[in-house]
DNA sequence: TTGTAGGCGTTATCAG
DNA sequence: CTGATAACGCCTACAA
């Protein structure tokens, strides 16, 4: 391994002239530091992370909490947006975990790594979370409010005013949820979803709101066999994933029904998936990318500037995707009559 | 943050003391030691990790290798096993990246951070590793095979051994293949592919052989439609992939023929989405659990274990996933009738 | 059994 | 403008 002694003795210097060089400090004229810069490269020197660390006690490596599985695309898409960003600005990440074995918090994990900052893309219990939250390590977190610190949200409150109204468009009235288990974000949904269908000046009744754990299809599947078993079943549902869709469409077709002839389907999230599936979905397609970007930057500038930093929450808009599993209802569609039908025998 | 002279100065002790008690070695009594690190533990100390890396030139950290987009299903999931197990075993893991702006290779940014090893879970370039190759930090790649290290392979070219007699008893004769871009994979798979069909007795026309990239839904409908416009067209389509087959079943209802009664198809990779579609998935599940545990296992045991350690290659197999695109050809099944139909139709 | 000291590669603070 | 030198936290040989 290369180091700074080594490119030292080469230009004929001290240590101390090659380091100034190379962290481009004054106290060394610039065409020698410039000179002193391109020997370095050529020997492809680059300075040990660990004593650079120890000395400063700054990592340029940001600590990632994960735990969530890789596998939900969504914070899969985020947390490749996130570590674009900060490959970019040239800081490393490492996975944090609370070693529950070896009695290690997310804090202490963080701090024996020294990482500059957390970026928090999915913590599975909140508790976990506290004692970071009372450090004065920077925290942006996405999709998840901690008091004080910057938070990534996508609108999910607000998302049901673009995706009501879309409906309500599209000839529905009875629309019903599939809403995930309880936490902020399912919170923030739910409410949105009623506040949007007043605005609409829809009544939904108590029993068109069920719960589904998110990425469950057999979940959704059984919340979906209750909304068809009602007196009034619903002509559209959403779910709370583009996942969970699959298991309520299986639910749909396994009582001779079919969509989105007999019952509509709305999704949420827009990943991939929802693009390539047939019928395509109809869903709201949450803007991964930039979302993942924008935390990257408000963390890397919490890190850099400390002092001026301030906390934010920064919402980021998703949009309607139209597709297949959403008909016009009411209004001439292909098979308004069969529509017709249906909603008669169910009367 | 709490660091080693402060236990040694609550324990009225040296730190040198403290060190020896900590990593339990000789040269401090045994009943001490443990209250050494009683006391340690009280006191949630965890030792520097960049000092301590710096002087023993050990990090306890892994380097990832994974330009693939965290968003391929398969590579998440290895990438998750990976995780899981190196978490147990207290080593971390930091994604590393040849950040040519910098002028950074895999190879010394795995210096620069000191990694133990390197895990290539999949990298896109073959130079790129080279220097990584050649260098003596501990490597394990994951399907890619690199001379002179461990790898984990799926068994690309035996899976065909299973697959096709599957086929051939569920009633084909006439497969043919989509397969990826060309690759280490993608070659071992098109000659296992042909193997398994001389050892069935079964020809295959050059026609039925065709290339998709992987994960490209288009390419596998194009290819998809090439394969419909033959004169004898197959009863049964492999695909590169469970995501490709959805650009295969899209073509073939565009065509006005129908999954499986038409036409059978069959995927590869078995992500949990295989298991969710529906019609559901036939396909090879390959066990990405067990191959990211066996990686990461190996990797450990190249570095803790150097002297010893001889490089392998390990095949993890896979097994035939049964589903609703396959179903029984020629004998009795529900639509043999249907089928007869259409191969007369097309001859 | 214990304590002391040197050094890992850097950066930063001093004299020169 | 330049070059020694101390420290960051830890480990380990060596001296006590």
């Amino acid at each position: 391994m290369v180091t700074i002694k080594m490119v030292a003795e080469r230009c004929g210097l001290s240590v101390g002239a090659v380091s100034k060089a190379l962290n481009h400090q004054p106290g060394i004229s610039p065409e020698k530091a410039a000179w002193v810069r391109q020997v370095a490269a050529e020997m492809r020197y680059h300075p040990n992370a660990a004593a650079r660390t120890l000395k400063t006690s700054r990592s340029k490596n940001i600590g990632i909490i994960f735990e969530n599985r890789l596998i939900h695309e969504f914070f899969s898409e985020v947390l490749e947006a996130v570590r674009a960003c900060l490959t970019e600005k040239n800081y490393d990440m490492t996975f944090l975990n609370s070693r529950e074995s070896q009695g290690m918090s997310y804090y202490e994990h963080a701090m024996q790594l020294q990482c500059d900052g957390v970026m928090v893309v999915h913590g599975r219990t909140r508790g976990a979370l506290e004692e970071l939250m009372n450090s004065d390590i920077p925290l942006v977190t996405i999709d998840h409010i901690l008091y004080g610190h910057t938070a990534v949200v996508s609108d999910n409150a607000d998302s049901f005013r673009k995706i009501i109204p879309y409906l309500v468009q599209m000839g529905h009235r009875r629309i019903a949820m599939v809403h995930g288990e309880d936490g902020d974000v399912t919170r923030l949904r739910v409410a949105g979803f009623h506040n949007a269908c007043r605005e609409c000046g829809l009544e939904i009744p108590e029993e068109y709101v069920l719960e589904a754990r998110y990425h469950e299809p057999k979940d959704s599947g059984l919340a979906t066999r209750k909304l068809l078993a009602l007196k009034e079943p619903p002509t559209c549902i959403l779910y709370p994933d583009d996942i969970s869709i699959l298991g309520g469409t299986t639910e749909i077709e396994r009582q001779g029904l079919s969509v989105p002839e007999d019952i509509c389907c709305f999704g949420y999230d827009g990943n991939r998936l929802s693009r390539l599936l047939r019928p395509s979905l109809a869903t709201y397609r949450q803007n991964t990318e930039r979302m993942g970007r924008v935390a990257a930057e408000e963390l890397i500038q919490a890190i850099e500037d400390t002092k001026c930093y301030i906390p934010r929450i920064i919402t980021v808009e998703g949009a309607v995707q139209p597709g297949d599993s959403v008909r016009q209802w009411d209004r001439g569609g292909k098979s308004g009559e069969e529509k017709q039908d249906h909603e008669l025998s169910k009367e």
